[in-house]
DNA sequence: TGCCACCTTCCATTCAATGGTAGAACGTGT
DNA sequence: ACACGTTCTACCATTGAATGGAAGGTGGCA
């Protein structure tokens, strides 16, 4: 009993504080927090209580831990895609006023397309990503826009290591959604994400030609239009790589 | 030369790391970060690269340093705001469509508003409040309208230590303000913020009556149609109100 | 009232954190 | 091509900040 029992440092233990909320939890109990990060309650206590003095946290009465609104407002406003989605906000919001239909801007992150903006259509189909949320690669058309355009080795990397928990898609076949979609320089899935919904990507490049993320559409599945929607998308995702690059 | 000369905790220096970036950056030079954290070299470098081995930080080549992407995601799924939000959202295109102007939602952090919502409308006019970023209270129909609605003893303490920068107001002036604010039960400011526009802003109140937010809109100040604004805001604020109430 | 679950505080022990120093890797101007 | 300044990275002896068990509060519920 000394300097960390466990042999992890403060800075790990801070992380395992701010990783222990579940998705789209706000709001933790202090015994349960420090159960989920795996530290001693006395431990867990003293850290939440420096982390709230400096805004980090914000831990209201009764144990009851947040994170703190201070942390939102830092992350926010230095967020590594505030470039991204500003250049990309306008051209957003045309796609959806002319295409009428919900539109997202998602970047790779793992082995998984994060969302990280999203305009939504009242009215129109439901939308499954939400901001700040993941897919998977293969189950979602912006994630295999993305993949589909990403270096040679990167792919193998990926479908070296794929594997559906469900068994039902196999590397075989996701090898050839990334080709078909490398090939038309569009991804879209129909159907999968939800039965009635159908979905479609471009890739966005930035001035060096890398693809740094993906905008996308989801329409319902009778709507069909692929003539319309993927020149509309491809001028939009060029629009915004342009002001990426200057 | 010890464990932090300085006397701060590793939880300090970490919360320095991140508060570094100034508003609307977000890469930073390793040295300059060190700088600006107030960090002897060799510590921020140590520092850096364990936040980064947790996606806290993501650390480029060369020592260029950003917030990390992990961070972002897990701030923006648990956020404390995300309730709020999410509640505000539909109301907040109601608002855009009806009245085809800028919306946005705002909450009291310290005596300043922090804006956590913003719709914005292509070719209005401009508006100032960025997502994550502040006003001061006085200068702010958000911030008038948020304050104005605290329990007296807050309002108490914020005139208290009211002091304006420029010198241009009183806080005799503000308390006029606040008490118009409280009673029409609406807040405006005209060309204050920028000399062509106007703003306006009524009070969120959750399901115990506390004020928790305020919902804005920007509008040119040739239009000045508060009969038509006021209505439409005080119903959806009390639409969201209800929702947060669930 | 007594019980339980959870929060908060205390403090002796000790190892993780510290930062000066040295040198490697750039970039830049001569 | 060379020397110089700047910035990044690595090393390691020193030591006080971090640790966590135990004891004491607090509040809710039966």
């Amino acid at each position: 009993m000394a300097n960390s029992a466990s042999g992890d440092s403060v800075v790990d233990r801070v992380v395992r504080v701010i990783e222990a909320f579940p998705e789209g939890v706000t709001s933790l109990q202090l015994t349960e927090l420090a159960d989920r990060a795996g530290l001693p309650l006395s431990s867990a206590h003293r850290l939440v209580r420096q982390l709230s003095e400096h805004g980090l946290l914000d831990s209201g009465a009764g144990g009851t831990v947040r994170l703190g609104l201070r942390l939102w407002e830092l992350v926010n406003r230095n967020s590594p895609t505030l470039a991204l989605r500003q250049a990309a906000m306008p051209f957003m919001e045309d796609i959806q006023q002319v295409l009428n239909q919900n539109v997202n801007l998602a970047v790779l992150e793992g082995w998984e397309a994060l969302f990280v903006e999203r305009l939504s259509r009242r009215g129109s189909v439901a939308n499954r990503a939400r901001v700040a949320g993941r897919m998977p690669v293969h189950i979602s058309s912006a994630g295999l826009a993305l993949m589909s355009h990403q270096p040679r080795e990167v792919q193998a990397e990926y479908l070296e290591q794929f594997q559906d928990p469900s068994g039902k898609v196999t590397a075989g076949v996701v090898r050839q959604l990334l080709a078909d979609a490398a090939q038309q320089g569009y991804a879209q899935l129909a159907g999968v994400v939800d039965s009635d919904t159908w979905g479609i990507a471009v890739p966005v490049m930035n001035g060096k030609r890398r693809t740094v993320a993906a905008l996308g559409v989801v329409v319902p599945l009778a709507e069909m239009r692929l003539q319309a929607l993927v020149p509309a998308l491809q001028t939009a995702a060029r629009g915004i790589g342009r002001r990426l690059a200057e």
